[in-house]
This record gives C-alpha cells, sequence and structure tokens, in this order.
DNA sequence: CCCTTAATGATAATTGATGCCGATAGTGTT
DNA sequence: AACACTATCGGCATCAATTATCATTAAGGG
C-alpha cells in the first residue's frame, strides 16, 4: 500500500515479466487524478477516457482493472449497484472506509484508523500479504427511514 | 441485529404488508441450521434445498435473499468467485468478519470487536439504521505467495 | 369464507464480465 | 538500430449470475 507512480509500476511489471503500455498508464493516471469520494466502475472509466479522446477497449479498461486490483494499486469495491467500482489504493493516512444506504445507494466515506490497523494485524498474524482492508457498513440512511417505499 | 425465528420474521413481514410463506421459512430454517464458517451462494442454496426434498425455484431464492439481506437477516457477502454468497446475521458476540486470498479464495473468518464497535459507532453518528457491517481483507495466502503462478 | 393482492414458478431477457484470436507493440538481446 | 519473442490490445462471441415478465397460487384481514 504504497503511492504508484508511472515509473514504479512499470518496474514492478517488468519485474514479473510483464510490461508497461500507454493503456496501463492512462488508466492508473485516471485515477490518480481523480476525487476523493469518487469510485469508478469500468463503464464507468471507458466513458470518462471515450470522453477525453484517450479511448481504450473495453476488454483492456476489465483486464487492466483486475490486474491493478490484485497489484494492490487499486481498490475493489462491493458497492451497492451490482457491479464493482474501483478507487485508487492510497496509503494511511488517506486511507478509509465506506457506509453504504441499501435503499438509495447513497455512499459516505469515513476514515477509522483502530478497524485499519485490525485488519493489518490480522493479515500479519495469519502471514497474508495485505492488499487491501475495508470495512464495509450496509444501513439504511435517515432519509431512506422515513421514506415509505418498500425494501 | 438480533435473532430472528420464523415468528418474528412474520411479524415483521405482516407489519410492513408483506406475507409469511412456507418457503420463506425454509430459507430461513435453512440458514440457521447452516454451520458456522459456511457460506452459501443462491445456487449452492438451491441445491441443497432439493436434495432434501424442499425444492423452491431459483426464482424465488434469487428474490428472498436479497429481502433478507435488505432486512438484516442475511449478510450478503461478496468473496472472490464471482458471485455473492449469503450466511446468516449473527448478533455480538457470533459476529465476524473475512480475510480472502485473492490468488486462491481460500477465506477465513475471523472475530474483531473493534472493527465492529467503529462500524456500530459510525453509523450511530449518521444517523443510518445498521444492518451489517464487515471489515473485508483482500490479501494473498502463504501458500499462494511461494507459488509462481502470475497473479 | 371471500376478496385483495403479495408471492411463486417457469421462462425469457439482461448485463457485468470473461474467453478467444489475429494484429500490434513492449522488452531484452544481438 | 534491427530482431525475436511474446505480452497485450481491440473487437467480438460467449458465459453465467441475476433480474424481468406474467399467468397462477395462496396468505391474511375483514
Ligand atoms: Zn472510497
Ligand atoms: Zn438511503
Ligand atoms: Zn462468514
Ligand atoms: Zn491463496
Amino acid at each position: 500500500m504504497y503511492a504508484y507512480t508511472a515509473q514504479s509500476l512499470k518496474a514492478e511489471l517488468n519485474e514479473r515479466g510483464w510490461r508497461m503500455t500507454p493503456q496501463r498508464e492512462t488508466i492508473l493516471d485516471a485515477f490518480q487524478h481523480l476525487d476523493e469520494g469518487k469510485h469508478l466502475s469500468a463503464e464507468d472509466l471507458h466513458e470518462c477516457l471515450e470522453q477525453t479522446g484517450q479511448g481504450i477497449s473495453l476488454s483492456t479498461i476489465y483486464r487492466t482493472l483486475k490486474l491493478m486490483a490484485r497489484m494492490g494499486i487499486l481498490r475493489e469495491l462491493e458497492l451497492a449497484e451490482g457491479h464493482k467500482h474501483y478507487e485508487i489504493n492510497r496509503p494511511y493516512p488517506h486511507h478509509h472506509h465506506h457506509l453504504i444506504c441499501v435503499k438509495c445507494n447513497k455512499t459516505l466515506e469515513f476514515k477509522n484508523d483502530t478497524a485499519l490497523k485490525a485488519g493489518v494485524r490480522q493479515a500479519e498474524k495469519e502471514g497474508y500479504h495485505l492488499l487491501d482492508c475495508q470495512l464495509t457498513i450496509h444501513a439504511v440512511c435517515p432519509s431512506c427511514q422515513r421514506s415509505i417505499v418498500p425494501i
């Protein structure tokens, strides 16, 4: 969980016999310039890059998101919309968690070092190499509690 | 997050103008008798009930799992296999979290009251009605760290 | 017991994600 | 700088998990 640059990503890829490509750099760059609190799905990213004239095929987007998540560069989030979202995996003290309303899908971010430390400690204890640690809260937000809409 | 019975489920459903059905009771019962550490997908549950002669259509299974998750009776888990898993949402001190190897999908359960409390406190602070709180750790297990298989 | 309508079951449709393959282009080497 | 090797790309076909549809059934309140 450290901050990646195009250079350090290339180094890590080459070390494993893999390659740096313009597409991978573009995608890393997109996430590095994404505002805190924003999360992109594969489709989101695809459209977003299309609009800035940096179009990348959807296949490559899916492949790269999965690759970067498994390298620990991106966090794979299961919010409440039926598909994965991604954000860059910033180290402490930027690390945060998510509070999700299951009715309206509104998502709040919050920080909690205790939970983070608990995750780090548990991974260490079991000898696991940590990639990401997220405290996810499913709940009903105040306005949805008042609404009469079923479930 | 309290322990449901067929009676209390019926009461809560009726209160919202919904109905208790044999299928819903069967599914609640299946999860209540599931060993700790077991997680079922919709397909798993479908086959499992089929074998004990309590067959329920897959449509109803999907509908009921989603309903119960949104009522807070079941926890919806995003493990590492591309489809959702469910388990009953037991209150403290049975409440637990998951440590997942992203390479082999092996999943360990562990308890951590600190993380649970942090989640409860955060939900309260924002005025959210808590349904579930899970600390999910994505990592690489010791044996997968030694393996040469790419990512 | 009856009426209203929520819920079921069977099937079709959707869709997020992956597999495939010929074409392209990084990387290490000569 | 040119080359060889092969990882990666783009476009498209495919898969599998989930959702939508709708006629039929049955729960629950009066
Ligand atoms: Zn976030
Ligand atoms: Zn809400
Ligand atoms: Zn569990
Ligand atoms: Zn593993």
